[in-house]
DNA sequence: TATAAAGTTAACTTGTAGGTTAACTTTATA
DNA sequence: TATAAAGTTAACCTACAAGTTAACTTTATA
């Protein structure tokens, strides 16, 4: 079964890696796990803003949190991209088409 | 060369991918081109609404399109979904990290 | 135990995405 | 040649994303 356009997660995913900061923690986060302030600093954004960021990402479930005494720990999650890749790349065989074979279709059209 | 996060043609792309109806829209045209009245009647979308999403996704280069009389065609582009699965596949190597990981992370940090 | 650190939550502002209706242009057809 | 078809453009509305500041909670430390 192949994952369809309207799934809800695959909206919640798309919808989290639209945002250029938070591919920024992502990329981030793909280096080592992170604390929250670090995030924050690393983006230039404050803390209120990578929250809404992080709770974003993390309804994606793209990454995974863990809270340590007053720290939040945050980990890039593992499965959660290869969702939106394998939505992608259903598409790929439909990748040849190019402006010829529009042109082809348009004249097959108009016959 | 890897693709950055901050791109502004990766941007231009996950923005178009993050909306539900143009994914419905590149689903449709990955079987075959279709003309603007056609996606908008398969969408339920008025004319000026569809006239829209497809802006967005011929300037992310997702879609090509040709007029021919007053009638305009449209066909999947090739290559750029592809822009979007490499800046995602970068990330294979991180896709390990887990609970565990970030477990084992927090514990040596605390050390 | 008072203070600081690390987040969270609430309330607010601003910009923009996605839809609408109405008016228009260009091309085809009865 | 008048009318309809296929889009486009403009003006508008509404909801929400992304930031802010201020107030708060919880946990650690001097």
């Amino acid at each position: 079964m192949s994952i369809s356009y309207d799934s809800p997660q695959l909206d919640s995913v798309l919808e989290a890696l639209a945002n250029q900061k938070r591919r920024g923690i992502i990329h981030d986060l793909s280096l080592q796990p992170a604390t929250v302030t670090q995030l924050a600093s690393r983006a230039r954004l404050s803390l209120p803003a990578i929250h809404k960021h992080i709770r974003s990402l993390e309804q994606a479930q793209l990454i995974i949190r863990k809270k340590a005494g007053r720290t939040n720990f945050v980990a890039l999650n593992g499965s959660t991209l290869g969702l939106a890749q394998s939505w992608i790349m259903q598409y790929q065989t439909s990748w040849g088409s190019n402006k010829a074979t529009l042109d082809n279709y348009i004249s097959k059209m108009q016959e």
